[in-house]
RNA sequence: GGGCGAGUGGCGGAACUGGUAGACGCGCUAGACUCAAAAUCUUGUGACCGCAAGGUCGUAAGGGUUCAAGUCCCUUCUCGCCCACCA
């Protein structure tokens, strides 16, 4: 009796696929092809996780099923490196991110080889290798010709102990994560990517696009269209304070969703941030208005949204309203916020809650009054919620702007021919007190000659400047990559056309994360470069799978401080394998839900697995072991047992239909491929577990045990294809017949009002007389001891194969 | 506060356009094999009543539509996720 001895089958596969290149994809014009990845990771210090193995599984199921069936798929694989762990932990420890990054993807690619991949390991792609970001940089380079990669003042969170900037979730309670301190918003130049330009288409395709609900309508929320109006109110002429700047039409422009309400506006409020609260000052409030406007400043956004209490203060100014040429009190107050709209409201408190909580609290006036038509006093205007892509990072492990300045502080785009701009070496990691990162640190690296081209003579020189040293954000890395796996090694450009054309866009992008930022960035750029005739499509993803994530036994999330991480290499080498480490975590639930980890569940799908490897190998064995327990409890079969009782007189029972092997293996067949179609991984499993079961008790043929094989392939490749080498079989996806799904006699239900109280086995062309099949139903003992007093109407439903009978 | 989704045995989860609720797996039960155990194989397993045949109840709670509701409609409750003073 030969054992299953996972590991040692799972490495003879993996060399072999290793050694034959297996997965190789090249374009072959006229072959249908099917492109698929996971979102590629970030290669952690922690290694592979169970949410990983699920994510790659997902992709590498259909990557197998579709290569079964003659499809030339391309399933690739790379690695998101750029990033704040690596770049602590040189900080911290003076090793190179570049080294502690090489030995993470090392370690990441010799345990995705463990789980029996079907990737084409030649177009491995990381983004922190200069061949890769030096397209990245190119990219960045389209974007500012276009005018679409700006610089702009913008305020940051700033932590004046650590001297750095600190992104949105580095600040605690309004201190720095690192040293406590107390943090600040610091108005600073900062890069960011104008992807409002493209708000509305990105809106508009959401509808087409073939992703789950749950991610479009995060979407829409976070680009957050508004059609409204923006309104001028004319600031009053002061009579105390004449020699203010208030004629000559200054004026604070407001936006409003509501331009009908306008008859209702009792004042005006503008945000802290407000760029004209200068002029609306008058010497009693300066103090107290700029107390205020620090104060807001001061307070992070999670501050501000905590104490939902309205607070603020007036200006001392007055504005006309254009409806009722009344003067309005203009307030500051921080629950109008000034990245949105124009920073600056018409408050309607009649009409929303805010203005009525506002005025309540100081005391202003209410005024319900009537609707008036929606353009008499503004200019139609569309707001999004969404703001542009703020894309400069103050670090050093990043893909460096490749942008330098004049001695007059003027940017000037590296030439392409310069790229990349390599990330330098330097000694210390930590940013410096500038607020530049720690690229500041490589003086020479800093200086550069760029080519100046002069307006009037048209003659070029090269001018001494100096770079740019923030970084790019990680997630512009990311926003091309797709179109990078298309070819990989190409060094003439970012993605050769003709490979494009072929394999883009994606066909399956699988995963967990970032429903908002990446899959919208990724957007935006491929309408960009579509714009530019760089790409033929404007959507990059075709179908969007979002699969859940793999908790702790107790529902809880893994994590290491918790100390509750499974760690898959630990599942494979204590004697499961990976076939079952991935066929159980297809089978643990629907994909796209969260599921908790069940160590008890893994040995169910090894018992499963052991199973079909005991048909293939001890069939003997197997059969005799059956016997014996036949021989205790024979025909015990629940099903067959409960039919043999409600058959009537008269009527021959089915052969037991399980008997029919043939009908069970097109039976499955169907059901699997028709599941994995849906990504019903779950059942489709469940469904080779049940037709093991059946083979089991019947015997298995040889074809039982070669459409086994193949249909357990995409999940557990390595016993499937140990099984197909000792049935000299191909993996050929196999197809059914609906010929033999239909068997000769059917099971008829029937129920008195509703409720089922007999089954009995017909001919299947029974169900084609009504009345005949009605008769059969009344003539049933059971049936009549519900029936004595008549039936007042009958149902057939011959879909169903059920009878209603309503007494 | 707004939006979206979900509540089914002891547990994870099945159930097509309303049509036999509980597939499959875990756990538990009894048995076979074994000196014994593990492994493996074979039973049984929603709750309640009953020796049995059989019956009653049952998909978060309540109501409704229907011959028929886990599935559709209304109300309530609970949980999860996302957005959150966006004018």
């Amino acid at each position: 009796m030969d054992r299953y001895e996972p590991l040692k089958i799972e490495q003879k596969w993996q060399k072999i696929w290793a050694d034959t290149a297996a997965f190789k994809a090249t374009e072959q014009p006229g072959t249908p092809k099917m492109f698929l990845a996971e979102m590629f990771p970030y290669p952690s210090g922690a290694g592979l996780h169970v949410g990983h193995v699920r994510n790659f599984t997902i992709v590498d199921v259909l990557t197998r099923f579709y290569r079964q069936q003659g499809l030339n798929v391309l399933r690739p694989f790379g690695y998101d490196t750029f990033g704040l762990p690596a770049e602590n932990y040189a900080i911290k420890t003076g090793t190179a991110p570049q080294e502690i990054t090489e030995i993470n993807i090392n370690n990441f690619r010799k345990q995705a080889k463990r789980l029996g991949y079907a990737i084409d390991w030649s177009r491995e792609i990381n983004t922190s290798d200069p061949e890769y970001y030096r397209w990245t940089q190119w990219c960045f380079l389209q974007l500012y010709k276009k005018g679409l990669a700006y610089q702009k003042e913008s305020y940051q969170w700033w932590c004046p102990v650590d001297q750095t900037v600190l992104a949105n979730e580095q600040v605690e309670n309004g201190h720095c994560w690192r040293c406590g301190h107390e943090v600040e918003k610091k108005k600073m130049k900062q890069w960011f990517f104008k992807i409002t330009e493209y708000a509305d288409e990105l809106l508009e395709e959401i509808d087409n696009l073939d992703w789950p609900d749950k991610i479009k309508t995060m979407q829409r929320n976070w680009i957050g269209r508004s059609v409204g109006a923006e309104i001028d109110f004319a600031i009053a002429p002061d009579k105390k304070f004449a020699s203010r700047p208030t004629e000559g039409g200054r004026h604070i422009t407001v936006f409003t969703t509501r331009p009908d309400t306008i008859l209702g506006a009792t004042f005006l409020v503008v945000a802290p941030e407000y760029p004209g609260l200068e002029y609306l000052l008058t010497d009693d409030t300066r103090e107290k208005v700029l107390a205020y406007k620090f104060a807001a400043l001061k307070k992070s956004e999670v501050e501000r949204q905590e104490n939902k209490e309205k607070t603020g203060v007036f200006t001392g100014s007055y504005a006309i309203n254009p409806a009722t040429k009344e003067q309005i009190p203009v307030y500051v107050a921080d629950y109008v916020l000034a990245g949105y709209g124009t920073g600056a409201i018409m408050a309607v408190p009649a009409y929303d809650d805010r203005d009525r909580e506002f005025a309540e609290k100081f005391d202003l006036p209410v005024v319900q009054a009537e609707l008036i038509d929606r353009d008499l006093y503004g200019t139609p205007k569309v707001t999004y919620r969404m703001r542009d892509w703020l894309i400069s990072r103050q670090r050093y492990w990043g893909c460096p702007i490749p942008i330098a300045y004049d001695k007059d502080g003027n940017p000037h785009p590296i030439p392409e021919d310069q790229l990349p701009v390599l990330i330098p070496e330097v000694d210390d990691y930590k940013p410096d007190n500038s607020g530049r990162s720690a690229l500041a640190k490589a003086t020479d690296w800093l200086k550069c000659q760029i080519p100046v081209t002069d307006e009037k003579t048209g003659e070029t020189h090269l001018e001494e400047m100096t770079r740019e040293t923030d970084t790019l954000d990680g997630y512009a890395c990311s926003s091309w990559y797709l179109w990078r796996y298309a070819s990989p090694h190409d060094t003439a450009a970012a993605w050769d056309p003709e490979a494009i054309k072929y394999w883009e866009p994606i066909d399956y992008y699988v995963g967990g994360d970032h429903a908002v930022a990446h899959l919208l960035y990724i957007r935006f750029w491929c309408k960009f470069f579509a714009d530019e005739g760089y790409l033929p499509f404007r959507e990059p993803i075709k179908k969007l799978l979002y699969n859940g994530y793999i908790n702790a036994p107790d529902g809880k999330k893994m994590s290491k401080s918790k100390g509750n991480v499974i760690d898959p290499l630990d599942v494979i080498n204590d004697g499961y394998g990976a076939d079952t480490l991935r066929t159980y975590e297809m089978f643990i639930g629907p994909y796209d839900q969260d599921a908790a980890w069940d160590p008890r569940s893994v040995g169910g799908v090894y018992r499963f697995l052991n199973r079909c490897w005991n048909l293939a190998f001890n069939p003997a064995e197997r059969e005799s072991l059956a016997e014996s327990g036949a021989a205790v409890c024979p025909k015990g079969h629940k099903d067959s047992a409960r039919a043999a009782r409600s058959v009537p007189e008269g009527h021959t029972a089915a052969p037991d239909s399980a008997a029919n092997s043939t009908t069970i293996r097109h039976k499955t067949i169907k059901k699997v491929t028709e599941d994995i179609h849906k990504y019903n991984f779950n059942t489709a499993v469940a469904a080779l577990m049940e037709y093991v079961n059946e083979l089991y008790k019947q015997g298995a043929s040889h074809e039982d045990l070669v459409v086994l094989a193949k249909l357990l392939k995409p999940f557990a490749p390595h016993l499937a294809c140990e099984m197909l080498e000792h049935l000299h079989a191909t993996d050929e996806w196999p197809t059914w017949d609906e010929k033999y799904l239909t068997a000769d006699t059917v099971e008829l239900v029937i129920q008195v009002n509703g409720k089922l109280r007999a089954k009995l086995t017909v001919d299947k062309a029974a169900l084609d007389d009504e009345d005949q099949i009605i008769a059969l139903a009344l003539a049933d003992d059971k049936i009549q001891k519900y029936t004595t007093n008549g039936v007042k109407k009958t149902i057939f439903i011959k879909r169903a194969k059920l009878i209603n009978l309503v007494v």
